[in-house]
DNA sequence: CTTAGTGCAAAACCTTTGCAACTCT
DNA sequence: AGAGTTGCAAAGGTTTTGCACTAAG
């Protein structure tokens, strides 16, 4: 968070309470995914009045800045999550199709494949994104009964 | 191409004119991943009236048969590509951030992480998705240059 | 004070849908 | 003939943008 003031300072961004707040709620949801409109509704829940536009462009701005991972799976709309220095390449979601839901496992073995497929393509390589699609323990039980 | 034939008969799908250029159209741009309005336009170009709706329609199906894979590489609308036997669980995207040109290759070191991360999570997974961003050799060459 | 950021409403996109006309089988 | 399909236009949903107003540095 004082990471992210600093990251702030540098560029000619201003620190405003709409930008600290959308920052808080992805803190106070860890493992969430949000999307700008869910950003939106909880904070409107708290009674923090905020312009959806401007959540838009927050995120935006979170992104470019490296704080918030843009990422899409399959559902319509734009999802965020910090991103940690912990976790920053090693994690990985499982989707799944029938009920949606999206669960993330940590694994470090892409590294290697990374560095090595950068070298033969002559690509340089940033970052990653691994997603698994199937179905989840629940679905596959209630699959069963039917 | 027969095949596809063989799996419309099996449903109660009819085979239309317009599905079977939308496919042509996709044998005829192997791999260029292209969106519902990139489809509509080529055809439209060598004057095969479709209507945009029945692209989109057609993209939709043509995904439930297995025939097109869905996908998503950020630039705000859907890009399918043929799921040829050959490669069907093994080839992956290079994505450059400056450009977005997607690249593909080739790989197959991901089926074991894939059976080893479906035990650990009681995930039944059926298929996965990987996808590199970084920046492409013209891309890197170009920024040297500024 | 100066420059960047916000909010609102409108606009821009991509995608889906209702329905009458149409066409494969 | 009958079921599924098409095209069009309208509607839906997400994201972007113009502009007057406000707030941070």
């Amino acid at each position: 968070m004082d990471d992210f003031r600093k990251k702030f300072r540098q560029g000619q961004y201003k620190l405003t309470s709409q930008r600290q707040i959308v920052l808080q709620t992805f803190l106070d949801h860890q493992d969430e995914h949000l999307s700008a409109e869910e950003v939106h509704s909880i904070l409107r829940q708290k009674s923090n009045e905020i312009g959806l536009a401007t959540v838009y462009r927050t995120l935006e701005l979170l992104s470019e800045l490296g704080v918030l991972q843009k990422m899409d799976f399959g559902d319509g709309r734009s999802r965020y999550e910090v991103i940690s220095d912990a976790d920053m390449h090693q994690h990985h979601h499982l989707i799944c199709l029938t009920c949606g839901k999206v669960r993330e496992f940590e694994d470090d073995l892409l590294d290697n494949l990374e560095t090595a497929i950068a070298r033969k393509s002559n690509f340089m390589i940033t970052d990653h994104q691994l997603k698994f699609y199937g179905y989840c323990q629940e679905c596959q039980a209630a699959n069963k009964k039917l």
